[in-house]
DNA sequence: TATTAAGAATACAACGTTTTCGTAGGAAAA
DNA sequence: TTTTCCTACGAAAACGTTGTATTCTTAATA
């Protein structure tokens, strides 16, 4: 096991001196052509690479950036990390992920060990459990230290940091809207409970797009759940009592699981998709593309959020010292995407 | 934005050396307890934490494990990935992910990069290109440079280091014997091209199950398709090709996107699963779980071979200097499990 | 009283870089 | 011959740690 090649051991071995190697390699006009060619010619041929941990010590910049997500089994998230990295290597600069699998103390533990040395800045989507707990410390913190943090999906508005932002009352909006062109006029929805922003959001949207029809909400065509991970069980429990009995003709939720667990038991009461009942999903996923029908719906463009959050971060990281702070908040768009879960509007 | 809090601030504010902090931080028996208390005690109401770095470029050790893989959207990878994460977080080691893209040059970049100090060892995936172009430069390199690797999943027998496996071979056969078993007596497979290992042995698997059954395994039943990350246009106008007018009442396919495609297809066709056409999936993911019907597959259990990946890799972090070199190959076992995509088994 | 031992703190080197400053030696100018 | 100015290189500091070696006190011993 040979030991890695150093500019020290470069210079012993061409008996000259350290700084010597070092500016050769950087190509400085201090050394003459000769012993530059000479170095450079030696670094190529036993294949020498700067040690990044003493550049990071020496300059006391990482060009690593953190992320911090709750989960990456969700399809979403890995869109986004897509997206991130994407701008990260566009700009030069590395990614380092953490899970915090939805827990307060892992997502708090992750930021401090990589604050400390390991990055300069953070992409956080908080856990649930953080946004329950109305904890933020560990976020302050980190700011506080001079590490820009950008937060997205999973945000809170009173840390002052840059944001990335689904534009979740718009695109349900959008969503709801399309179930109303194509005919619907009882059209219940599936959501969050209201302390996921998300949830709360795409609420709001299903409201506004039904008062924009002059249709009134009606409670009982609302179901609040909590928001988890899998759907079965009690959750897919709830969404069948939901739905026994309810003469619907459309149905929006805020998420591919409620979607196709919905769809599931629609099909055991003998409904079809889209002709009884028309079905619009929030949605991120593989799951809704393969399903049959396949399902139409609110498109989140993940990645695109990803580069928006790093694109965001690296403006921070590489702001002279004076600038002024400010904070942005962006809004990624949805697109909606028609599939066999609804019917063809009506011109 | 104050400066993070280092040996030397503390030192100068206390009128102490920074040797001494170090010491009694480290609650070194040199220092006295008086000032042990102290600088411990102006530590932690400043919440000094030592930078990592320093750390890394003293120790020469990083703590770090360094995960290469072809893409993260694939459910699978998540959840090796989060097996890693476990198993590392319980020996205090941190996870560096990077993405190939199934890119050659990419992986080459990721690996280079990360070696010069980023991390101890890596786990790997290797990208489809790199199989194609059957070029391993990058990992003999960097196992000559003292740095382990553990490979999973896609490996490539000829590199000197631990791999860990899913048992291909067993799991299909395992899959086409249920497939048998139920009833099943002209199966069809859907599968890869041979360059790809585990489409390879998956196929094998496949015959191996007929085989034993006695059953004469028909060419024309079998479908070698590239693997691809998604299965539209082309390869789905393939799998339709493959399936028109085909006699078969059982389908074993070695992916799950394989699997929904032909079944949409099958759907097409009038025909309905299971009963008159079983299918059995090689699978990992959310698909088959929600897909109606949902599909039997052969579970490939990411999380346990993430976990013994990352055991490997510390073991031989940790392994003494003198220990003989020793190469491990593991298998992680595949589970049945049946849902509605295949009959009852026939008492 | 002189010597030693212990206890408590500090100095220093090293990890691998980059960069600032310094200087040796030679050529050109005075 | 002396002075000046390049050219080409080297020494040293710094980034934040830690471990070994060293120094400085003070108290105990001969």
């Amino acid at each position: 096991m040979k030991r890695k090649l150093t500019l020290k051991l470069i210079a012993k071995e061409l008996d000259v001196s350290i700084s010597t190697v070092s500016k050769a390699l950087r190509d400085s006009a201090e050394i003459s052509e000769d012993t530059r060619q000479k170095i450079k010619a030696f670094a190529k041929l036993y294949n020498y690479k700067p040690n990044n941990i003493a550049l990071s010590l020496k300059n006391r910049k990482t060009r690593t950036i953190g992320i911090i997500i709750p989960q990456i089994v969700h399809h979403f998230f890995t869109t986004v990390i897509r997206g991130i990295e994407q701008m990260a290597r566009e700009h030069n600069y590395n990614v380092i992920i953490t899970l915090s699998n939805n827990d307060f103390d892992k997502e708090v533990l992750n930021m401090e060990l990589l604050a400390n040395g390991s990055t300069d800045g953070f992409i956080v989507s908080l856990a649930k459990e953080t946004l329950h707990k109305d904890d933020f410390r560990h976020l302050t913190e980190a700011i506080d230290q001079g590490m820009p943090v950008v937060m997205f999906d999973r945000i809170v508005d009173e840390i002052p940091c840059d944001k990335v932002l689904i534009d979740d009352r718009e695109g349900a909006k959008m969503g709801v809207r399309h179930l109303l062109k194509t005919g619907c006029r009882k059209i219940a929805i599936i959501t969050t409970e209201d302390y996921v922003t998300i949830g709360k959001l795409r609420t709001k949207g299903y409201i506004e797009a039904l008062e924009s029809y002059g249709i009134k909400v009606e409670k009982e065509l609302i179901l609040k759940l909590d928001n988890i991970d899998h759907c079965e069980g009690e959750c897919s429990k709830k969404i069948k009592n939901f739905l026994k009995g309810k003469d619907i003709d459309g149905l929006f939720t805020v998420n591919e699981l409620f979607a196709v667990t919905a769809a599931k038991h629609l099909h055991e009461f003998g409904k079809s998709m889209p002709n009884d009942v028309s079905i619009v999903s929030f949605s991120d996923g593989e799951l809704s593309k393969h399903f049959i029908p396949s399902l139409t719906t609110v498109s989140q463009h993940g990645e695109l959020m990803g580069r928006k959050a790093a694109e965001l971060l690296i403006n921070k990281l590489e702001r002279p010292e004076d600038e002024v702070e400010e904070y942005t908040t962006a809004y990624i768009d949805t697109t909606l995407i028609e599939r066999e879960s609804t019917k063809k509007i009506k011109k």
